[in-house]
DNA sequence: ATTCCTCTTGACAGCGCTTTCAAAATCTGT
DNA sequence: ACAGATTTTGAAAGCGCTGTCAAGAGGAAT
């Protein structure tokens, strides 16, 4: 583990004295051209790199902007992280993450994780650590939080009923009239606003609402499998899904595949998020499109713009619905029939 | 912004020298069972954080781990995260990540930014960058290699070959005989690999190795579309696909979705990884897991161990075909032709 | 009571860098 | 060539913490 270099071995080999050579690294002050030259050949040949904690010692920053997601491997979460990795590529900062895993109690571990880091800002995914704390965090730097929308504090979110609403009414407008609904947490804020948008297009196209065709599932595979499961098991009927996140809609869509129904034929299927892999589905899965990279990226450069002390407005962000191949128009009776034999 | 509470702050309250508070805190040397109490209400008190920063400084480490992924929001490189996560999680030490973008000149970049950030150890996920690079960095700090051998490094492997070959074997014990490979791509070692087991399972059952069979991707979902499409077009006949890793079987299974073959009544489609997600593909796909999370995981139990002097001897890492509902057995003649037809 | 030991404690010198501050060097105009 | 204005430069203090070192406080032993 040989040493380091530092500054004033550079200063040393170029026959300077430290403080030039920190004034030529950061640009602070102007430098003779010819001692500057000397710095940087020196540097070169030494092949110098600041050390960062000793910077941000003396600076009193980290270059380091803390990104608390609930649950890393997650494929929504990994495209939001791309986009704050993305944002923050061309800056001398560099995002850390710490994992909540959608538990106050954890996060909140994490938050200490970060803040005794140093970060310079924040960006908080989906957070459930009560608003005080935030609003405590807000008074320290710059913190920007994405998917809740918090008095006094810079939030980033969707129209989550808006894009149910739509995920729900494109399934009417397919004919279909018993659309099922797999929800989110209740816990979440983003799941009631999605259930919400799910009931006020049934109701704008005078689908009455039946409280047995929703299921509520925690926006992991399983519990789509498991809401699948129990609507069927208790005799539910129902031509469509119209699932609350694309997670859940994989399972569901497995559940049905176990069960024999075929997705779209039997069953249309909505998913909500658009995950990259929905793509690649099989049916291709319908889904209302979150920009999730794009609010990562959004995200990162607002808390940029502030650690700049520079206002930033972040750029709207909408959902949009992507038609796949896992919704087709509503079957004859005859399929609803059969359906209703399982 | 309000200023932080240092050290001095908590010695101050404690009526105690600042050595002695950092006594208390890193349990160095013994300090007065009185004085003790007086800093820790102290520290209480004032919620007081230590500075990683400035330990890093005066200690010469950072606590942090960098970890380079190709890339952060793939669901392969996800699970492995999640399992270095996991491992630092009871440590003092955090993941710091960056991703190479499967560039050897991004990747280059990407370990400058962790080198420059002080990383006290490093775990290097498929790396494209040169192993004189690799080699010239384990001078410096403990470094574990993912998914490459290289002779003088911790490597932590699994036996594709040996996965790649079980793979093939479940497909020829189905009886299928004309089993096409997508490949990833041939300058990653682990395609190659992949490939040879492909071949010599075929030819310890005496099937014959037909290079029009074979094509190649770059392990995402888009390659295996067209790796599928470019089978069709130039005629190919096989009944079984061998995908080197989940995401090309995906797009795999799309496109032979959009020619209305079914997998796996027409065609048996077997994947590698065994991605989180590909238990809710549907159908639910057959795959060669991968222990993406526990390699994470080892990884970091290997450097932290190399950071503490101790030896560690990772448990042995294993490939296990996880057979789903993507793969039978091969279907009449008539099927065979059916498939000719396209 | 005196000396010698052992423990506990605080002063202080860094860690590698930034940032005043004032001295040195250069340039202006006359 | 000289006073004054303007750069350019280096010395030194400090960012918050650790770790060495020696002084101070008690105890034990004589």
């Amino acid at each position: 583990m040989r040493e380091a270099v530092t500054l004033s071995d550079v200063a040393r080999e170029a026959g300077v004295s430290p403080s030039t050579v920190s004034r030529v690294i950061n640009g602070t002050a102007r430098v003779d051209a010819s001692k500057r030259d000397a710095v940087l050949k020196a540097i070169e040949r030494l092949n110098y790199q600041p050390n960062i904690m000793a910077q941000g010692l003396a600076q009193g920053r980290s270059l380091t902007v803390g990104v608390i997601t609930q649950e890393i491997s997650s494929p929504y979460y990994g495209e939001m992280l791309r986009g704050v990795e993305q944002a923050l590529e061309a800056t001398p900062y560099h995002p850390i993450f710490a994992s909540g895993h959608w538990r106050a109690d954890q996060e909140e571990a994490a938050l200490k994780v970060l803040v005794g880091r140093r970060v310079d800002a924040l960006v908080v995914m989906d957070s459930s650590v009560p608003e005080e704390r935030l609003l405590e965090l807000v008074k320290k730097m710059p913190v920007v939080v994405i998917g809740r929308q918090i008095e006094g504090l810079s939030c980033l979110s969707i129209d989550n009923a808006q894009g149910a609403y739509e995920g729900t009414r494109h399934l009417i407008e397919l004919g279909h009239r018993r659309i099922a609904h797999i929800a989110g947490p209740h816990s979440h804020p983003d799941a009631i606003e999605r259930l919400e948008g799910y009931r006020a297009a049934l109701q704008d196209a005078d689908v009455p609402f039946d409280p047995a065709l929703v299921v509520e599932g925690d926006y992991l595979e399983p519990s789509g499998v498991l809401a699948v499961e129990s609507l069927l098991a208790r005799g539910a009927l129902f031509t469509a899904i119209f699932a609350a996140n694309d997670q859940m809609a994989y399972g569901a869509n497995v559940a049905l595949y176990r069960r024999g129904i075929r997705v779209p034929h039997d069953v249309s299927l909505v998913g909500f998020d658009d995950l990259l892999s929905s793509s690649y589905f099989s049916p291709p899965l319908t889904s209302v499109r979150q920009p999730s990279q794009e609010m990562g990226w959004e995200a990162a450069r607002w808390v940029l713009a502030m650690l700049e002390g520079k206002s930033y407005t972040p750029r709207p962000l909408s959902t949009r619905l992507i038609v796949r191949e896992s919704t087709t128009l509503l079957r004859s009776p005859s399929s609803r029939l059969r359906l209703q034999m399982f």
